[in-house]
DNA sequence: CGACGGGTTGATTGTCCTCAAAGCCTGTGG
DNA sequence: CCACAGGCTTTGAGGACAATCAACCCGTCG
C-alpha cells in the first residue's frame, strides 16, 4: 500500500497560490511513504517537486560524522524538492506515515515557459524557502537555547493551527536537529517554559503543547 | 565625492552570467559608500538592486539586544539587495569604502517580463542565495568554531582568488558575526590553525592569509 | 511480559563566551 | 619627529551555557 504511485486525481490539486495542477496541465499522482523512510537524497537528481497532502517530512544535510542539520519541516499543504538546479540539496525523510503529490519537475518547467502566472509563483515559493533561512540562520547563530526553542513553537503554531494548540509531528531529536540543539536541551527548555507557565503538556505523549502565553514565547522569542 | 550618484557609464555593465544591462535596456548608475556607512536598512521599500564594483559589503539582522548576525558578504562582483517582495530583509553596510552600481529594482522586473532570459537569470541568482543559505544554516547549527573558520577561510579563498592567498576586507568582529562565534574565538581558532601549520600571516594586520595547507582546512571542514 | 522508542532529569564535562590586559599599527597633532 | 590616541588583534583567566553521559520513567507493541 505505501511507497506505491496511485491513479491521479480527479479533482484539481492546488498548489499554494491559487494555481491548480490540472489547469496548468499537469500530471500528478500520489505517493505514500512510512514513518522514517527516505523520500529523495542530498545530490539525487531532482526529477519531482513534492506537495505533502498529509503527514510531515523533514529535510536536512548530515556532516560526514553523522552530525544533522535540519533545515525545514514540511507540513500539510507545504510544496518541497523544488530545486533550481537538477540536484536535490537536502535529504527528505517522511517524519510520519505521510501522502504526497508529485509532480514533474521537468513539466512545471515547461509550463513554466509558456506560463508567467506559475513561473512567478514558483520564483515566489523559492523566495519564501530563502526567507525562511535567513531567518533561520539568525536564530542558530544567535539566540539561545530557551529562544530558539519558543521560537520553534510559534512557528509550528502560525503554521499549524495558529490557535495555540500544537500537536507537534516530530520527536525531540527533529526538533535539536533543526535549533542545532540536542535533544536533551530542548527537553530542558520545554520543561522550563512550562515551570514558566508559558505552555501545557495536554496528550499521554508529550508532542501535544498548548501555548497558554503566546506574549511570553513571544518576549523570548525578542 | 562619495555617495553621490555617477553618470550612467558608456561601456556595457555586465552582470555576472552574460547579461549586460545595456543591453537590456536599464539606466545604472555608480555610488560611493564609505567604510561603515549602510547602503540599505532592513525593512526599508527595496528600490534599487546593487553590484559591488570595488570594496566589500555586509548584509546582517539584528536581535533588539544588539546581537548581529552576518548572513553574506558581498565580493567584487558580487549581486545584492535582489527582494522579490517589496522590503529588504537585511541590513546591507560598506565593510570599507565601496563603489556599488545601481540597478532600479522595477525597471529590472519590468524588463524581465519580457525577458526570459533575464527571469530566468534572476531566478538563478535567488537560488544561488539559497543554497548559501542552507550551506550556512549546517555551518551555523552543527559545526565547531575551528571548522567554521576554517570554511570561511576556504569560502573567502574561493570567492576572492583561489589561489591561497587570502585578504580578507573584513574584522575580526565581522567574521565572527558571520560564523555565530565571539571574535576572540575567531582570533583563537586562527592561531590554532597557525600553530598547526595550516596558514600563515602575512601582512603587518592580519589579514592578509596565506592558506598553506588547504587539505587541512578542508579536512576540518568536513 | 519484556523490549523498544521516546522523553525527562541529574551530574559532570567541555567548548565557547565574557572580562580583562597588553601589543601593534595607523594616523594625527604638537 | 615624536607622543599619543584609537582601532584592531591576540592572549589569558574565569565563568556560563549547552553537550555529554547516565539513569529512570512511561507508553506501545510484538
Amino acid at each position: 500500500m505505501f511507497a506505491r504511485v496511485n491513479a491521479s486525481p480527479a479533482y484539481p490539486s492546488y498548489i499554494p497560490g491559487g494555481l491548480t495542477a490540472s489547469h496548468a496541465g499537469f500530471l500528478s499522482s500520489e505517493f505514500n511513504y512510512r514513518k522514517g523512510t527516505e523520500i529523495y537524497g542530498e545530490k539525487e537528481p531532482a526529477e519531482y517537486v513534492y506537495q505533502v497532502i498529509s503527514g510531515a517530512v523533514r529535510s536536512y544535510k548530515l556532516l560526514s560524522d553523522g552530525r544533522r542539520q535540519i533545515g525545514a519541516f514540511h507540513l500539510v499543504g507545504d510544496i518541497f524538492g523544488l530545486e533550481n538546479d537538477d540536484i536535490h540539496r537536502f535529504t527528505a525523510e517522511a517524519i510520519v506515515d505521510t501522502t504526497v503529490r508529485l509532480f514533474r519537475r521537468l513539466s512545471l518547467e515547461r509550463v513554466a515557459h509558456s506560463d508567467p502566472a506559475l513561473a512567478r509563483h514558483l520564483l515566489t515559493m523559492t523566495t519564501n524557502n530563502l526567507q525562511h533561512a535567513e531567518d533561520h540562520m539568525l536564530l542558530l547563530g544567535r539566540k539561545t537555547a530557551l529562544e530558539r526553542v519558543a521560537a520553534f513553537l510559534l512557528e509550528m503554531d502560525r503554521r499549524l493551527t495558529g490557535v495555540g494548540l500544537v500537536a507537534l509531528p516530530m520527536c525531540r531529536r527533529d526538533i535539536a536537529d533543526y535549533l542545532g540543539l540536542t535533544l536533551e536541551t530542548v527537553s530542558r527548555a520545554l520543561s522550563k517554559l512550562h515551570a514558566y507557565g508559558a505552555l501545557d503538556f495536554l496528550g499521554s505523549n508529550q508532542r501535544e503543547i498548548m501555548l497558554v502565553d503566546r506574549d511570553q514565547l513571544a518576549r523570548l522569542d525578542t
